[in-house]
DNA sequence: GAAGAATGGTTAGGAGGCTAACTATAAAAG
DNA sequence: CTTTTATAGTTAGCCTCCTAACCATTCTTC
């Protein structure tokens, strides 16, 4: 549970109340913001309990979905179309795809190394590189696991229509790329969509 | 930025691919799953970096935020109506409030105790308990960046119209609701409505 | 082809989360 | 009353995240 926020969202007349002392709270604006925020963590802390129950947590649980490729099996066929790549497979590869540092992503690789669910091979090429590869015994883990969370994941998500899906990831959409444009200040062109396979 | 998930959010072919071999994996659930968690987290880190501009973390925020009563002049006409409280002044108050464990608020008051943000005061009745108090300091400084606060969030939601914002409210309302429902199972016969003024 | 710049990975040190165990005090039970 | 139980707060130890500094290697550039 790594967000501190208040658990009881406060209600409309306060933001209005608050909104006549500063003149820049925008009552809707905070509110969706306190929203998203509030959700998110409950939602997240929910799904990250039900990882520690099976002894993993959701960082590494994430490393793991970005080493498994289920499509492995389908790989050798699409190898030459090149339509699918197979992963990131080096710490820095892994660090972005996931979002962290790459100091982040050692530590990460290092516990599961120690846990038996990847290891490191240095890469004969480059020296400065490593490959980081899934175990036997970590595929086995996610086979096992992976029902359950997508259980979990659809009973959050229950008491929303397909329809109302879809407008809250139409919304959402809206909300993310507006706050990547601000967080990186509309340099880059806009690069292309996501390749994950 | 607390959170670790992907960057590039899979293609809903992808999860469409997914399902075929995972008859557990719905989907749309999923995919709305993964955008709420992947927003919110790129609009808390965007929060985040704009706090830690001015020193100060979330989660100290948070508890500045809880302890500040803006309307602490008004309480002397509503103290004797009780309808509106003064706001958590303990450390299991705080904890409570913010959705953390009191060992996390400890640690939280002790970093803002040393840099003079709030104070500890025995409490003279029960002497187990503490009393955390605000200081001038502090109250400026919330004074000096909260127009700055406000208005990031108001940037991060401006592309969402009135009814758009209402909209999304009532979809994170929901998944909140029962995502609450899931983690307590339901015991209670559903509490009252917050009372945070 | 040798010096400097860039890249991949790790290490060190800090912060905020957590749980579990501990101390001190107050309340309840006998 | 004394004993037990419950409560408030802290401490200790772990994990994940960060930044900054640090090697080793490769690429660039002259």
């Amino acid at each position: 549970m790594p967000l501190l926020l208040l658990k009881d969202l406060p209600r409309y007349e306060c933001l209005l109340e608050g909104a006549k002392e500063f003149p820049d709270l925008d009552p809707s604006a905070c509110e969706a913001f306190l929203h998203l925020l509030r959700t998110s963590d409950e939602v997240f802390s929910l799904v990250e309990n039900d990882l520690a129950v099976h002894g993993i947590s959701h960082g590494r649980f994430g490393v793991l979905m970005l080493l498994w490729n289920p499509a492995q099996r389908r790989i050798d066929a699409a190898h030459a179309a090149g339509d699918c790549s197979s992963g990131p497979r080096t710490p820095a590869e892994l660090a972005d795809a996931a979002g962290v540092t790459r100091a982040t992503m050692t530590g990460l690789i290092d516990t599961l190394e120690r846990d038996g669910f990847v290891r490191r091979e240095p890469n004969p090429t480059d020296r400065r590189m490593m490959s980081v590869l899934l175990t036997g015994k970590a595929e086995r883990f996610l086979v096992g696991i992976l029902p359950a969370h997508f259980k979990l994941m659809t009973r959050i998500m229950a008491p929303l229509s397909e329809s109302e899906r879809k407008t809250l990831v139409r919304l959402l959409t809206k909300v993310l790329e507006n706050a990547s444009e601000i967080s990186v200040p509309a340099t880059e062109p806009a690069r292309g969509p996501p390749v994950i396979c």
